[in-house]
DNA sequence: TTGCAAAGTTAGGCACAGCTAACTATATTA
DNA sequence: TAATATAGTTAGCTGTGCCTAACTTTGCAA
């Protein structure tokens, strides 16, 4: 049941939208899964029955899905994951929220711990920085609108 | 011969090996791109034939692999993401060149033109800043020190 | 020049991740 | 409460990308 195996990148999406939907409040569904993930019901089906056997999601055909405190953990993983480099897509490179968010989906899977924390720590300077020191993203901004970006 | 549809990133890492070895002066054997990707020799064959279809390389059974203009040109737009997201890591982010160089390996498949754009942009305004300005990425580095990253 | 080791290929198999079509369970509502 | 629409599942197929084992080709050395 236990399975310790590191997730494919598509599990690890499966158990990104199914955190998203509880925490929306809403009771995860096959429906909205697959509507989030642009996929098949079918292909859900599949997904959180290799998830159950991971031990990541409770589920049994037909019911409710729930996410197990290994689960959960594993989801928070991932967002976190996605959430850092989001930031610092739109924080510090001035990316548009959309291109954003689609582009963190992808790297999310790519980027290790070193990367993601020298990534984290960088957008948090940024912030401290301009408080402090000198606005060099807004420098930035400047200079891409120069550059025509 | 010419199909014209998006490369997977299994093809493009194979593409980017050959040309990795082309410029090392090397002609390109199935062996050092097994070797290169970690993969058997027979994956290598399999790619081939597929790059081959897709005329981007020049290749027939036990012969000698090249590039088609095609090819080369597809394998630079790969080399150039990968150049440009391992120089914001180095040399921006300040982590190590292995490690950097990995995360390149996979963040190359996921980043599109415009977080890429931005993001050379960025590494550019770094240096650019640094002369002019206020050396900031120093500051990061310090920051990082600090908190023992 | 032949004969062996290394390089490369072929065949066949496996896991993953998606799909459609057909079926079953659930929920709504008349 | 019975009929029906919607949600969800199952079965079976496809393509990709890897593997091993067995084979062929190539190139070098005796």
């Amino acid at each position: 049941m236990a399975e310790t195996k590191q997730l494919s990148e598509s599990l690890e999406d499966y158990l990104e939208a199914i955190y998203n939907l509880s925490r929306a409040g809403k009771v995860a569904r096959s429906r909205d899964i697959a509507q989030i993930l642009d996929v098949a019901c079918a292909s859900v089906t599949g997904a959180l029955k290799l998830l159950s056997q991971r031990g990541l999601i409770d589920y049994e055909p037909y019911g409710n899905i729930y996410l197990t405190e290994k689960g959960l953990q594993q989801a928070q993983s991932v967002v976190r994951r996605h959430n850092i480099i989001e930031s610092f897509f739109v924080n510090v490179l001035g990316v548009d929220k959309k291109t954003a968010q689609q582009a963190a989906c992808k790297a999310e899977h790519a980027l290790g711990p070193i990367v993601i924390s020298r990534l984290s720590s960088f957008t948090d300077f940024s912030s401290y920085y301009i408080e402090n020191e000198s606005d060099f993203i807004s420098d930035f901004q400047k200079y891409c609108r120069l550059k025509g970006l």
